[in-house]
DNA sequence: AAGTGGTCTAGACCACGGA
DNA sequence: CCGTGGTCTAGACCACTTC
């Protein structure tokens, strides 16, 4: 006897399901959506396939989960995406162009008061201080103004960075667990337009990123890039 | 007999674990690490924990997973991030300003090439342009420059948009299945400077967001805020 | 108190992709 | 071929919240 092998039904299935029936609409926004229980009922799944689907869709801003009072369309839609931060020669090595990095100084200094404050440290502390650019066919492309956190990365005290940019040594020998971004514009100072070969105050698009390991601040940069060149895509954050 | 009782590992501790691992370099950056059996018989919970434990690193960027192959430590990691596009309205709202929207233009136009061409539109076809600005406490905040396709959403020919924000008026009627968005400074232009009350040349923060339902494209929109007011922060893609 | 989502388990089958 | 991750299931217990 052959009998029709049902189709399991994946949860992409189901929430491609699920989705439709938000985009068309057949569930309004701000609405009460059937609980998993039923949904895995009516759509012959088991549960937890039902919630790894609603999951995806709570991670990706379209519904609102909670216990006991249920699920909701979420109205107004300030939708996620994920945004990948470039690493700078990675991304122009991917686009086959020649990579060359240059050092401006290294120093041990004590950050100005925002710096200070961001990485925690005692006033007056010192930190050390790293400045760089980064060439695409010899064309400048990012400055990466720097701050170390020397209590919690003592290593870096022994690296002059002469060779490799204080990134590409942070990346390889030292490890993160959180991060924060800042993306904004900027019109670029007489110090970054001399660096990155511009004109007075041309638009720079700066990325300030904060990192650390686990409660202690390990760096925090500023790469600042020339704004007519560069530009940051973002995809949806499904996330199954 | 009181046993003493083993308190359940959960996924996020196996998460946890497993990141300690990463991050204290116990596993190398590009080596090869414990299979999901090996690991769930370790540290006594069953493979499914382990396995979201897992994806979750994978999604955030931190190791790579292929069948057969094994799981890696991702030696140079180009993290991921979630940013949150934000809602003009909602944001300003949000911080306590007054918000008001005023609308520049409505009309039927032939949008510029490479308008059409993300419209997927024939040649010579007309699509809805919808220009205005948005206001906090009065001061300029965001000019939205839109395109909407006909064809997708004819509702939209019936909208005059006068006192509804294009924005606000697709967010609340018309549902969209992916995104896109692209990030990038640039200098105002002569247009662009009158509406946000900017000197000539100041550095704007642009937005360019596309976004389709199912294959076809709904809109394509250029937001464009003054640099210095103007700032995006990410927290890093965990996503458990 | 009770309903709803949050999560774990044990076992199983499948699919990809390296050897 | 066959090991590794990918996923589903059925059942269960738990933890929030709101009623």
């Amino acid at each position: 006897m052959s009998v029709a092998t049902l189709p399991r039904r994946s949860y992409r299935d189901i929430h491609a399901i699920l989705l439709k029936r938000i985009t068309d609409g057949e569930w309004s926004p701000g609405g009460l959506i059937p609980g998993e229980a039923e949904i895995a009922r009516h759509l012959k799944c088991s549960r937890p396939t039902v919630n790894r689907a609603m999951r995806a869709l709570a991670n990706a801003g379209l519904i609102e989960r909670k216990r006991k009072a249920g699920t909701r369309v979420v109205p107004q839609r300030a939708r996620k995406a994920v945004l990948t931060i470039p690493i700078v020669r990675a991304e122009i090595e991917a686009r086959g162009q020649s990579y060359i990095y240059k050092l401006l100084s290294r120093a041990m200094n004590q950050p100005p008061e925002p710096v200070r404050a961001i990485l925690r440290l005692p006033p007056q502390a010192k930190a050390i201080h790293v400045r760089g650019v980064h060439f695409a066919d010899g064309l400048p492309q990012q400055i990466d103004d720097r701050w170390i956190n020397p209590k919690t990365i003592p290593e870096a005290l022994e690296q002059d960075f002469q060779t490799i940019s204080a990134n590409e040594w942070l990346v390889g020998a030292v490890p993160y667990t959180d991060a924060e971004h800042r993306l904004f514009a900027a019109a670029a100072t007489r110090v970054e337009c001399e660096a990155l070969s511009l004109e007075k105050d041309e638009p720079v698009f700066v990325i300030e990123r904060t990192t650390w390991l686990r409660d202690a601040t390990v760096t925090h940069a500023r790469l600042v890039h020339p704004g007519r060149s560069f530009s940051i895509t973002t995809r949806d954050a499904a996330t199954l």
